[in-house]
DNA sequence: GAGTGGTCTAGACCACCTT
DNA sequence: AGGTGGTCTAGACCACTCA
């Protein structure tokens, strides 16, 4: 071990395990022992740095591999802490944010970053059956638990459907306003799932660095008819989330 | 820009456009636009290092916000890759692997890596609704597509449904000789799905370095009596698979 | 203003893959 | 044997947060 010059300092670590794995190891043990507890804040990288005799390049990299677990995650320039447990979420139930968040135990969030009519793209067009061109009610939020940022979300719907839905306040559930206003509930949803990357404007919104990971989910919902109700964009923080499905088999 | 010493090189950067973020997006135009194809090589860090000016550093954080995209991966030590499209996978439907893949154009391969007889742990009793050390099947596969390595599965079966299964050759498909062998086909799945990292045994067998994004499956299939025919846990690399789940709302 | 993480440099040695 | 990525060092300056 012991790349470059340093002629002091001996002890060399065993071939067979790296220093980041090691610091990444020990933090983890400490973190499930619950020496760390939730939410609480790790001590900076040059205090680990220091206490380790490596540079603070490794440090990070074994704070970046926590980070991949899902064990820690960072406040921008503020520091690394102990997550929070994800959240368990079934995007085939016809169930909103605030409801399941809510049902275990935690504090659900909803701001509205905009909302607007836009015409539909060739895609957007496709999605809904409409004319290209058709208005489309245009809707970004952002979602916390417990204070957190964990997710930002673009909707579309048919404002046919759901005229005026717009007018509403957004910042609570939007399933809750469909059914009760509208009478609107969808009984079929198709969705898509993939990890990703956060990037450009929903790394700023959830105030994460550009390029960390995430989890893309896109959902559509039809209703009786079979007509979309809503076509839902949502990328999520990866450790914020446990997707879980029961289905019966067709 | 320009941090430590150099005093020539100057011509310093927008400070509102970070060089890795630069040179990522580049990058990513390149294999978007098709100067990059599928499976083909980048240069190397060195290439790219000099042919930038940025150390080498900086050009590895650019590769490393292009694999969490999923648009690049690494070989190890070989060097790195544009990554093939991902998969598309129905976790929900009882169809295994060899038929989607196959049914995508692409060619699917099993490698069954053990096959054992253990006795049930505690948790795996609670699953099964056996005693606990009752004997489980025990099977550990991995899973290619085109030749790479993209998911490694831990799988458990229940002999009591299944005698003899493990004499079966079981580097194909395993919902096909529970089907065609013992008339076994699940009729409900319930499925937990979250972002992780790739770890220990997992990267070593999928070749991949410890830390690296992956996606973790975990599946348990019922019969049409309630037991559980298959427990059944995947760890994908992150790249290699969206799931897509259509279902009507209970 | 002190402290934090974020970006960057310019080297080095290593294990492993490729030829 | 030569080249690749993987790990590591020991610095630096920056933008930002927090008290």
């Amino acid at each position: 071990m012991k790349a470059g010059k340093p002629w002091w300092r001996e002890a060399a670590p065993p071939h067979n395990q790296l220093q980041y794995l090691e610091l990444r190891d020990r933090i983890a043990a400490q973190i499930v022992a619950g020496v760390l507890a939730v939410g609480d804040r790790l001590p900076s990288e040059r205090q680990l740095e220091s206490g380790l005799g490596s540079a603070r390049g490794t440090v990070r990299e074994a704070l970046f591999q926590l980070e991949a677990e899902g064990l820690i995650y960072r406040r921008d320039r503020s520091g690394w802490f102990v997550s929070p447990a994800p959240i368990s979420y079934d995007p085939t139930r016809w169930e909103g944010f605030m409801a399941y968040v809510t049902a275990q135990g935690r504090q659900p969030e909803t701001e509205t970053l905009s909302k607007l009519l836009v015409p539909a793209t060739e895609a957007l067009a496709t999605t809904f059956d409409v004319p290209e061109g058709a208005p489309l009610y245009d809707i970004s939020r952002l979602r916390r638990i417990d204070g957190r940022s964990v997710l930002v979300e673009r909707i579309y719907v048919n404002p046919a459907l759901v005229p005026g839905l717009i007018d509403h306040s957004l910042d609570g559930s939007l399933t809750g306003i469909l059914k009760s206003h509208y009478g609107v509930v969808a009984v079929r949803n198709r969705i898509a799932m993939r990890p990703c990357a956060i990037l450009g404007a929903n790394a700023e919104t959830l105030r994460v660095r550009s390029g960390s990971p995430g989890l893309s989910i896109v959902r559509t919902s039809f209703d009786a008819q079979g007509r979309v109700v809503e076509y839902d964009e949502e990328c999520w923080r990866h450790d914020a989330v446990t997707i879980s499905v029961d289905t019966k088999i067709s």
